[in-house]
RNA sequence: GCCAACGUAGCUCAGCUGGUAGAGCAGCUGAUUCGUAAUCAGCAGGUCGGCGGUUCGAGUCCGCUCGUUGGCUCCA
């Protein structure tokens, strides 16, 4: 899927991008026709499509973008060209200005050019850079697909408009595989699936943004979490566990109170003190570093916790698992000296991409954020740390994106985002350097020289929250889960009553051998249980019948319809044994 | 937080212009014992998100509120 978007980007000369632009024209044109009162703001190509914003008195609504299509696909029939006209820049405000075109007026008057260009097709008129299809009968398959509010110039200080957005192709195939691809995220979504499958619930009565796993979501999450533990003792790491509420005096001095309150909820009166629950564990894992003395003989020191934090999040920004308001981080600290800095950030990013493996994710591209214009800390300090950054992502040979000055004000770091099995993109693996809480919390360990330094601290997560991984990893696999991880991993079902006595043995053994089986002794046809299995994405159905029953074994059923040859049940325990190992290790 | 839409049984949804709620699936009961994606029948299930208003009468109209969805903004 991710191959139509690269081989249908051009055709004839002419660029997707331009022909998404050019039907974000004709939208405008449509919607001008059809509206009275209608402004023009901006309307450009983005990564699936197009969208134009307007200002209008009246409100569009869904039946609209039918009416509205209809007329595009007329101006398409029309086959009107798109000409191109130079004009001054003073000029242009002028002509916009009596157009009642204020939004335009307001880009000219801050352009800087001496002479803009505009694009005119039939009698619709439009401020733009170009380029365009020669004419609007270029134009091949398009679809309006919702419309949305958006802040003019995207800024919340601003007006309303009210966006359309669209996407276009050159073909009807392309579109109406673009349109299946829409169906298909759909289908794969967490939220549906974590219905469909049990996996978890957030109750209007608890509040929003806060998640309630059920035991077949608890058991995934449980297995996510004992390798991810193994996985940190083995890799070098300590795990620790910090409270959840803090003194308000500790948020002050971590500077959360200062930075970061409006993420923070009201505080809770304790023995008058103020008491405040955390949204991060950094201030924690300080504490704990600060309990002594540290040596440089100590370094460095990698603590890791599955850390639940609270968040305050706007209301409509909360989405499923993948936007919350409480949620599992799976975060750690460094702490090293400037010597180990380099080790330490090739170790991490190697972690990182070895865990990513282990969960199906293959497709990785680092994003490197570096020095903002306002920053704390050493620029050496700085300088050190990029270079780092830098060398991890070559020596890992992975793609990488840099943005200029987008790092925090504390420090550059890495993100990575990985590519899902139907080509999304997900933010998730973030390392980042700290230069700012080392120094408010007086952070320091004795050097060879027997004076005090300041460490090096790294925060990171890498799955990045619980939460949010576990949405991702819901659609990565549309919720049936590879074996190692599936909250179920047999369902033994019995063709007739006759055979509960036998299957009640078999599930004995597969329980004995630590594997998550469950029973479907009902009377019911086998055809039916065999479809709730497959419903339920359980891998796999052991179907017990009287042969089985007679040979002492067991017919299994693979999710992918396969059907198995019968086998005895010790033989299935190796099968599962083996199948369900991670990187060769077994998760029980 | 902002714009828009939506909120009816556990789930998916129907209910025209206001006349006191309906289907399928799931559940329960019974029959059936049937070999790889739905056996049949019966029963039960809702203060129509909440509060207030208009009206003789509100699931249906109005206001407020909570929540959800799609975006925007935000995500030091």
């Amino acid at each position: 899927m991710q191959r139509t978007r690269r081989d249908m980007k051009e055709k004839n000369g002419i660029t997707l991008e331009v022909l998404r632009h050019s039907t974000a024209h004709v939208m405008a044109q449509a919607v001008k026709d059809l509206y009275r009162d209608v402004k023009l703001a901006i309307g450009p190509a983005i990564e699936d499509g197009f969208y134009y914003d307007f200002d209008a008195t009246e409100r569009f609504s869904e039946d609209d973008l039918e009416k509205i299509e209809k007329r595009m696909a007329e101006i398409v029939r029309e086959d009107l060209p798109f000409e191109r006209q130079e004009m001054p820049r003073e000029e242009a405000i002028e002509f916009f200005r009596k157009r009642g075109e204020p939004y335009k007026v307001e880009l000219l008057e801050e352009m800087e050019d001496e002479t803009v260009s505009l694009y005119s097709q039939g009698d619709f008129v439009d401020l733009c850079r170009g380029p365009h299809v020669p004419s609007t009968g270029k134009i091949g398959a398009f679809k309006l697909l919702s419309l949305a509010g958006a802040y003019w110039r995207g800024d919340e200080r601003n007006k309303m408009l009210q966006r359309i957005y669209g996407t276009a192709f050159f073909d009807k195939k392309s579109l109406r595989q673009y349109l299946r691809h829409l169906e298909e995220a759909k289908k794969r979504d967490h939220r549906k699936l974590g219905k469909e499958l049990d996996l978890y619930s957030i109750s209007e009565d608890v509040g929003p943004g806060l998640i309630h796993w059920h035991p077949k979501g608890a058991r995934v999450r449980n297995i996510i979490e004992t390798f991810w533990r193994q996985a940190h003792y083995d890799n070098g790491y300590e795990l620790l566990y910090t409270p959840h509420i803090g003194r308000s005096e500790l948020w002050q001095r971590s500077g959360h109170l200062d930075f970061y309150r409006e993420s923070m909820y009201a505080p809770m009166n304790i023995d008058e003190n103020n008491y405040f629950v955390k949204p991060m564990n950094c201030p924690f894992h300080i504490q704990i570093y600060n309990s002594q003395l540290r040596s440089y003989r100590d370094l460095p020191l990698r603590w890791a916790e599955l850390g639940t934090v609270y968040r305050y999040e706007k209301g409509g920004v909360l989405h499923g698992l993948l936007r919350v308001r409480g949620f599992t981080q799976d975060d750690a600290h460094i702490f090293c000296t400037p010597e180990q800095i380099e080790d330490e950030i090739l170790e991490v990013l190697r972690f990182s991409l070895y865990l990513w493996r282990c969960f199906g994710f293959e497709d990785i591209t680092a994003y490197l954020a570096t020095r903002p214009e306002k920053a704390v800390g050493d620029p050496k300090r700085w300088e050190q740390a990029m270079k780092s950054l830098e060398k991890a992502v070559e020596a890992e040979g992975l793609s990488c994106e840099i943005d200029e000055g987008g790092g925090a004000f504390y420090g550059p770091k890495i993100d990575l985002k990985i590519r899902d099995a139907i080509g999304r993109e997900w933010q998730t693996t973030t390392i980042q350097f700290d230069f700012n809480l080392p120094e408010r919390f007086d952070m320091t360990f004795t050097g060879a020289d027997g004076e005090k330094h300041r460490p090096y601290m790294v925060h990171r997560a890498l799955l990045g929250s619980i939460e949010r991984f576990f949405g991702i990893l819901v659609e990565h696999y549309a919720g049936a889960f590879p074996l190692w991880l599936a909250p179920v991993q047999v369902r033994v079902m019995t063709i007739t009553d006759k055979q509960k006595a036998f299957a009640a043995e078999v599930l004995e053994s597969l329980k004995k051998a630590r594997i998550r089986a469950e029973a479907d002794f009902r009377n019911e046809k086998l055809g039916f249980k065999i479809r709730e299995a497959q419903v339920q994405k359980i891998p796999y159905a052991l179907v017990i019948g009287d042969r089985e029953v007679e040979n002492r074994q067991v017919s299994p059923r693979g999710r992918g319809n396969l059907t198995l040859p019968s086998m005895d049940v010790e033989t299935f325990i190796s099968r599962i044994r083996e199948e369900s190992q991670v990187m060769g290790q077994t998760i029980l």
